[in-house]
Parts: C-alpha cells; structure tokens; sequence
DNA sequence: GCCGTTTTCGGCCCGACTGTTTTCAGTCG
C-alpha cells in the first residue's frame, strides 16, 4: 500500500471513532474529508511534507492536519490515532462498517448492551437483548441479520471493467422504456474511477409521463439477478444484482428518477463526487441559492415548495421552476463556474480552471503500440492484429512481443526475435500498405529486477519500438523499484515505460516506487509513460497521470492487446487519463502517423 | 478541524427513505 493510502486508512479510521464516541460531527467529517483530499493526491505526501505551503493549499488540509500528516510521515504513526484506539473497541469499527449501522446506533449498543465486535452483535441479537434499544424494533434487526450475511460475503469495490458491463446493459433497457427521455450511468463509473462501489443511474421521464415514476424502479428490479430490493419509493430504488448473469457476486444498484427539467441536477449530483457536490452546494448558498437533485433555485422559493411536498410527494410534475437544472452545464454557468468534466470532479483544484479542459477522449486515440500476437502469448496472429487495427481506423500498430525472460508468456529469444522482426516488417510491407496502416516491429521488454533490459542494446535498437515493463520481482523494496524504474525510464532507446507498478486491481499491490523520480526521469529522457487500458491494470493510475501531466510527460494509452475483445479496453484507460486531465497534446496515441514516427526517431541511434 | 466576495468566529450540503414513531432520528449517497 503507498503512504498515501495507508495514511487516507489511518484518517478514516480517526473520523469513524471520533464519531463512536460521540465528540465533535464537523471534527469527525474534516478528518473524513482529509482522508479523501489524501487519497486522490497526484503527489507522495512524503514528498509534499517537505513543502508544507505546497500540502496546506490542498483542500480540506489545515494546519493542525497538516501537523498529523507530518508526524505520520515522520514516525508511522499518528498520536491522536493511537489515542483514540485505546479508547474504542477495534471490533467496534467492524461493526460500524455494516450497511444500515451508522455511529449513533453502534454508540448505542455499545454504551448500553456492551457491544464490542461482531460476534457480541450476534449474540445480542439471538439472546433479545439488541430490540430493547430504542428505536430498535423486529424490522430493524432483520436488516441488520440480513446485513450481517452480507457482509461475509465480502465487500470490496468493483473493478470498472467488471460492472461496467453490466451497467450499460441497465442504461439500455431504461433508454428502452416508452416514457423514459433519458437514462445515464451516474457515480464513480461515470468519473470513471478504477473501481466502483455500486451503480447510480439518474432517468428522466418524458413531459406528461410524470405518473409513471414508479414503472421504472419495478423495470429494474425485476431484471434477472436482482437478489433483493433494499428500498423503493417513488423516486429512488435500490436493489443489488449480480454482476453476472449466474455470479455469486452482486452490486448495490441505485435508480433515481426525476422530471425531464430535473435530469441535468440530478445527473450532476448523483455523479458526485461527494466534495465536488458539497463545494457546489456551498458555493449556491453563498450565492442565497439552494441546489438540490431537483435544480438551482432562489433559497425562498425552494423552501416554500418544500414546505408543502409532502402533501403530494409521488407526484413529480410541480416541482418549481429553477435557475438551472435540465442540463449540467447549465448549472455550472448559472454558478459563474466553468462546467467541470465528470472524471475530474474531485474538489481538487478543478474550480481554478479558467475554461473547460479539453481532455483526451476515445474517438482521439488513432494507434495502438502495445500489442502481442501469438508469437508469444497473444491469441491474434500477427495478419488478424494487423486487420483489427486498421478495422478500427487506426494509422499506426505496434506489434510488441513479450522478451526472452517472460518464459510463462512464451517470450522470445533473441533468434526468434530477429525472425518475428523480419516477418513484421515484411507484413508492413504488403498487408500494411494495403491497408494503409504502419506496422511496427517492437517488443515488450522485461526490465529485469535491477533495472537492466531483457535484451542488448544492439538487438533493441533495430526495432522501432521499445515497452519496457516490469514482469518479476513485483514485491521489492520501493527503494529498489524505484532505481529500477528509473533506470528503465533513462534508457535512450526505451520509448515507453509500460505498466511501470505491475499491479492488479484488487489482486496485486505491484511495485511502490517514488513516482516522483520515475516521472522526472521519463521527462528528462523523453520516455512515455503508459496507462495500460486493461481495467485490471489501469497502470498508471490515475493519481500517476495527473503527476506525470503536471510535470510535462508524454503518455501513452495502450489496450495491451492479448485478443480481439482487448481493443476495447480502450474506453477505461482513456477514462484514467482523463481522470489525470490528459490533454489529446500530450497523450501520443492522438498524434498522427508523421508525429509518432518523428517521436520515435528520436530514441533511435 | 476547516474555512472566508457577509466572517479570523461561527458557521459547516441536502434530500430520500426507513422504521420507529404520533413528529422524527438515523443512515445513506
């Protein structure tokens, strides 16, 4: 785990005990709201400590905060955290985790019925003893029984490739409906973040289709794999569902509905983030304005309105007039703000911009220069890698073979390379040139655990392009992956540092370099970083890309073609790069045929 | 504990839904 993350555990763990034990909500939320502003740094807070002017301008980083993060960085720990610890039951915040059970209920067991940990929970519920608190009747334990099963089951984030797919298949049969006007994909998969705690969608139904408000939760509830039905009211309906037709493993799907007028409000605070929703609904009030899923409205008048719903609260069609609602855009302007992109609505540092970025979108990408065949350990052989590419438009396709170490991906020696060279070029030739599309003879070379290249430099130097990736020894020591790295990255005839950390979402921490020194030397050599599209890999990260952005980088967005299907992995690694305000400028992949062949000129003797 | 185009003190996003209540507290996103 990187320092960042483990440090953004430490203060999430201190806003969680400082909320058992029932102290100050607004201290509890500002170390919440540090852990989040921790977490999505594009800097190693190790390195920030240095500069504290720089780690005080991060939002939500004060200067008490700022003096717990310099301690962490200091010593490893924290005092207040251990402070805290020795004062609540470390069970207690199991508990706590459950989905229904918030600090005032767990405070509760734990103050009257002495509860501590999960298998107190249990027992207090089968002795009797949990429906004697207040509030606490036969239906509340039930949900807590059923939370409770749950919960075994595990509970980690989604990865963006997995419930993507699944996603687009809800949005599809929602745009189906006949008085749905619009359906989108909100939350994080809409920000495109690497994993996904649970599905947003935001339907808007067509003028004079208001009644029908309650047909929609039903059209989703009932689809297949929809294990249960968490809650459902006229506008908002929640259930989770497999996540494959027949998997054991589901995701919490959340359906909001809203007036066509509405769509743009809605879309824009379901999509969150969270800070990024909190810092606009902070700017509105300050403006006498209120803003809400329903729109931008004069504060008197909402409240007015609002005084008097629940009178007819399954009705949608009264909602007043706004300011701003049925676009997000719309919202932002009537703010005086620029409209942010969704994957950069972090509420960090993107109300300074002046414009809306441009950020680097799919339909920009024309090459992909990382792709295998099955020379080594890919199922194409290299006339169908070539077809596909040009299939999809592309002027340039790297054919990147795995070297002589990765023995388990059938890497090849260098007399198999030589040949595989040969044949490349050959097929640039005919195929390539009756296609109208650039093949390229490379390979993926293994940077080997001390940073040395898996093949000479005689031998890298005729092909015409070098990915140099890490395969072994993902478990080193940070210091020594980080010389590593760098090494790699200095190499003059290494193009693009592939996949630099090796990780696994959810399966393998890889590498811990100081990404700060593997950026700068990508910089100062001319070496590409990659974002590997695949959403397993999604490496860089996209803490990474907005690093290697702000430091001037090129990046490169590459499907690490294995078989047909990978090509589209393109959609998630543009999302990261995005995430990473890449610019279409500095990503390579949007350059055309001239400008790439120019750049990779420059790494040749 | 953070923060400032009202403020260096005194605020702190906002609504839906549930289960428990006869008017609301707690949780969630």
């Amino acid at each position: 785990m990187s320092t960042n993350d483990a440090l953004a555990g430490v203060l999430h763990e201190m806003s969680r005990m400082i909320e058992l034990l029932g102290e100050d909500q607004f201290r509890a939320n500002a170390h919440a709201r540090a852990s989040r502003a921790v977490s999505s740094l594009s800097e190693d807070v190790r390195s920030l400590v240095k500069e504290k002017e720089r780690l005080l301008a991060v939002d939500g980083i004060g200067k008490k905060m700022a003096d717990k993060i310099e301690e962490y960085v200091a010593t490893g720990r924290i005092g207040e955290h251990e402070e805290l610890r020795s004062r609540v039951p470390a069970g207690l915040l199991d508990v706590m985790s459950i989905p229904g059970l918030g600090p005032k209920t767990v405070r509760a067991m734990w103050t009257t019925l002495g509860i501590e940990d999960i298998p107190g929970l249990r027992k207090a519920i089968d002795d009797g003893s949990l429906v004697t608190l207040p509030r606490m009747g036969e239906k509340a334990v039930a949900k807590i029984k059923e939370s409770l099963a749950l919960a075994s089951q595990g509970d980690e984030r989604v990865a963006l490739g997995l419930a993507a797919p699944l996603a687009w298949v809800i949005v599809e049969r929602l745009r189906a409906h006949k008085h749905v006007a619009r359906a989108e994909a909100a939350g994080s998969l809409r920000r495109g973040k690497e994993t996904v705690g649970d599905l947003d969608f935001v339907v808007a139904l067509k003028k004079g289709s208001e009644k029908h408000a309650s047909e929609i939760g039903e059209l989703v509830s009932s689809m297949a794999g929809v294990s249960n039905v968490i809650a459902g009211g006229p506008t908002r309906t929640s259930m989770r569902i497999a996540l494959a037709p027949g998997s054991k493993r589901t995701i919490q799907v959340d359906v909001r509905v809203v007036p066509l007028a509405c769509f743009g409000a809605a879309l824009l605070y379901f999509t969150g983030s969270k800070d990024h929703s909190i810092a606009l609904r902070t700017h509105a009030q300050k403006r006498g304005l209120t803003l809400n899923e329903w729109g931008l409205f004069e504060e008197k008048a909402w409240r007015k309105y609002h005084a008097t719903r629940e009178a007819h609260d399954d009705d949608l069609s009264d909602v007043p007039d706004s300011l701003a609602g049925a676009e997000e855009n719309d919202v932002y302007r009537a703010l005086e703000l620029v409209p942010i992109p969704p994957e950069v609505r972090e509420a960090q540092r993107e109300f300074d911009v002046k414009k809306t970025p441009r950020l680097v979108e799919v339909g920009d990408i024309r090459c992909e220069l990382h792709a295998h065949t099955n020379a080594s350990d890919g199922v194409l052989s290299l006339e169908q890698l070539i077809r596909e590419a040009a299939r999809r438009g592309f002027h340039t396709i790297a054919v990147t073979d795995h070297s002589q170490s990765s023995t388990i991906a059938n890497g090849l020696k260098p007399d198999r390379l030589r040949r595989h060279i040969e044949a490349i070029r050959e097929a640039n030739e005919t195929l390539g040139k009756k296609l109208k599309i650039r093949v390229l003879a490379g390979s993926e070379v293994d940077i080997l655990a001390d940073g040395r290249l898996d093949y000479d430099d005689e031998l890298l130097a005729m092909l015409d392009i070098v990915v140099a990736s890490p395969h072994a020894a993902l478990s080193q020591d940070g210091t020594l992956a980080t010389k590593r790295l760098v090494r790699a990255a200095s190499h003059p005839l290494v193009h693009i540092l592939g996949h630099p950390t090796g990780r696994l979402i959810n399966r393998r921490k890889g590498l811990d370099p100081d990404m700060g020194e593997v950026i700068a030397a990508a910089k100062e050599h001319g070496t590409a970083l990659e974002i590997n599209a695949h959403w397993m890999r999604l490496d860089l990260r996209d803490t990474h890309v907005r690093a290697a952005v702000d430091a001037g980088c090129d990046i490169t967005i590459d499907c690490d073609v294995h078989a047909l299907e990978d090509f589209d992995n393109l959609a998630f690694g543009v999302a990261t790069g995005r995430r990473g305000w890449l610019t279409p400028e500095r990503c390579v992949n949007t350059w055309d045929a001239a400008a790439v062949a120019k750049w990779l000129k420059t790494k040749r003797p």
